[in-house]
DNA sequence: GAAAAAGCGGAATACGTTTTCTGGACTCAA
DNA sequence: TTGAGTCCAGAAAACGTATTCCGCTTTTTC
């Protein structure tokens, strides 16, 4: 409407014509490229302003061999976990011009190479792995680059950035202690998550002697929370701290604990996992938990593809989750 | 590693070659197309996977017109609403050989200029614009196909596939009217957001008797849900239904009526709206709510956007959402 | 058995860039 | 005035595919 646009797309060609130079000229004036005079470069530029010009990337992708585009494989539907690292990781390519094809797998290996397959024949520059739980994960056969965000590959030579889940757990720990907590149990999530065994045990052998009794293992629920309650406090009646494995159990054993007249955190603290707002701000009182800080994972993911792409050797790394205070551990 | 692959990659030059026919030829045979003898099909295809080869989409891009992606473009970072729309989208176009391109706009307008212009040098093929609500948008000012989804263009000539909010809210009075439910009371999100307002008077106009006093417009929390509970029972304490705007209001208001010793469903049903597992299947009792069906929509929207792109005329469409029955309304 | 038709595959061109190579115009020194 | 050296811009090749002719071979038809 603005322009006689529309009309047909507006090549470098155009823009050369206008400009009166040669169509590799006008490539270079757009690229800050080659050798040419300040004023033939601005006098280009001025054209494709004038023609409203933006570069038909296909001719550009085959003729520079790389694509502007990275693929980002996820197995979980843009779950919880994934989402912010995929906003992360989108924010830094999008910022280094790449666009981010998105590919949710569901968990299905066909779905999976029928990804990989189209982001082979789209010539991506790169790939971003993620998924739906720390767990690691074996790598993707593919001969570009690829980094393993929060879902590490199994394979170490791979490029991860992971979180320290253990390190959470034992900054909670830390956390109850300091406030002279000395009788502390831990719920935690089903077992066989690497997620809720390592959780477990590193705030166990951190607690040290102020743990009471081993982790309970159950599922990622707030039913399991309220259920965990009356189970401890059947164990040990004189309880002071709940750690929890995830905000929804913590959540589940904050409303079983007020329904028996017990006072959080008067009478017993209550911690965390994951800062889900969902969860932990709805909860009464609002949980004390950890950050995962997701998406600066998504970013340092994204950033640590780039560095890939641009041929540098990244390393692997772990993102170490932050302390978030709030009422369930500190009366307000 | 299994093949002799990566050495460099397979052009279909090469597959030609291995079938001893033309490139042209390789052309037309893989892509069933021009007019072939079955055999010599079937040679440069058995060469094709002899080789491994995947067509190289920037060459095909190039020269066929079409970039076989498109463009996915929300403000809303992937929220609640909007994921459940993609994956449908992204299902469908994704079997269409259509690969999508992810935009985060974040609300933000250079935002949405950066990415509109990246999708149009990409010479994507059309555009999905969703975002974080109902309330209709500005149209984005492209010259490819578009499709709304969730979030409708203000332009009635744009094609939107949006949810009937009020067919929702009549469903669920409908629901509490024939459990012969005569004193219903309406508590909903903000009055500014469309969906607050269009669920909150189609209810009110479809229980017409049966509603007892104005709707109660607050903010999409559980804390509202829980406050607005006081206010309803002091306006009339012989209330036997309440219908909430939003699971997350109903949650709050569940409790509340627990905490005050009131029976749900025995004195008061309870109503949702959203069927949000987190909020609808945690309430206790699990909420009666309505299912918003955005795969589905999102589903629609990606054939939608497929027809426009093959030149068809879709039309718009509401989709309607359907009822799903818990232990909020009818005791167990 | 010859002419027309149909079936088949190849050569060439197009798609829109980037990039290398080459040569012209200028400057400067001998 | 000529030679070397520098700066600039154009011509052309390349990227990998799809597609439009066109001509050759084979089959069909009278």
């Amino acid at each position: 409407m603005s322009q006689d646009q529309a009309a047909s797309v507006v090549r470098i060609t155009d823009v050369a014509a206008l400009a009166g130079v040669s169509i590799g000229t006008a490539s270079k004036a757009l690229n800050d490229t080659g050798q040419l005079r300040d004023e033939t470069r601005a006098r280009v530029r001025e054209a494709a302003q004038k023609l409203g010009f933006v570069m038909d990337a296909r001719g550009r992708a085959l003729s520079s061999g790389r694509s502007y585009t990275v693929g980002m494989i996820t197995t979980d539907s843009f779950g919880r976990f994934t989402i912010p690292v995929m906003l992360g990781a989108e924010d830094v390519l999008s910022a280094g011009q790449l666009a981010v094809l998105m590919c949710d797998t569901r968990d299905d290996s066909v779905r999976e190479q029928h990804y990989i397959r189209s982001l082979t024949s789209r010539r991506v520059d790169g790939i971003i792995v993620t998924g739906r739980s720390s767990d690691p994960r074996p790598p993707i056969d593919v001969a570009i680059p690829v980094v393993y965000a929060f879902t590490p590959s199994t394979d170490p030579s791979d490029v991860s950035i992971s979180l320290d889940d253990a390190r959470g757990a034992e900054i909670l720990a830390d956390h109850l202690l300091s406030l002279g907590r000395s009788k502390v149990a831990y719920v935690s999530g089903p077992r066989r998550h690497a997620a809720a065994s390592s959780r477990a045990s590193a705030a166990a052998a951190h607690l040290g002697a102020a743990l009471e009794g081993d982790p309970l293992y159950g599922d990622w629920s707030e039913q399991w929370g309220r259920q965990s309650v009356d189970l401890l406090l059947r164990r040990s009646p004189d309880l002071d701290a709940i750690a929890c494995g995830s905000d929804q159990i913590a959540r589940g054993v904050c409303d079983r604990l007020r329904e028996l007249g017990k006072s959080v955190p008067g009478d017993i603290a209550v911690t965390g996992f994951d800062d889900w707002n969902v969860m932990a701000l709805a909860s009464r009182p609002p949980l004390t938990t950890v950050n995962l800080r997701l998406e600066e994972l998504g970013r340092l993911a994204g950033q640590a593809l780039l560095e890939l792409i641009a041929s540098g050797r990244p390393a692997s790394l772990a993102i170490e989750p932050t302390l978030v205070i709030r009422a369930s551990t500190i009366g307000s």
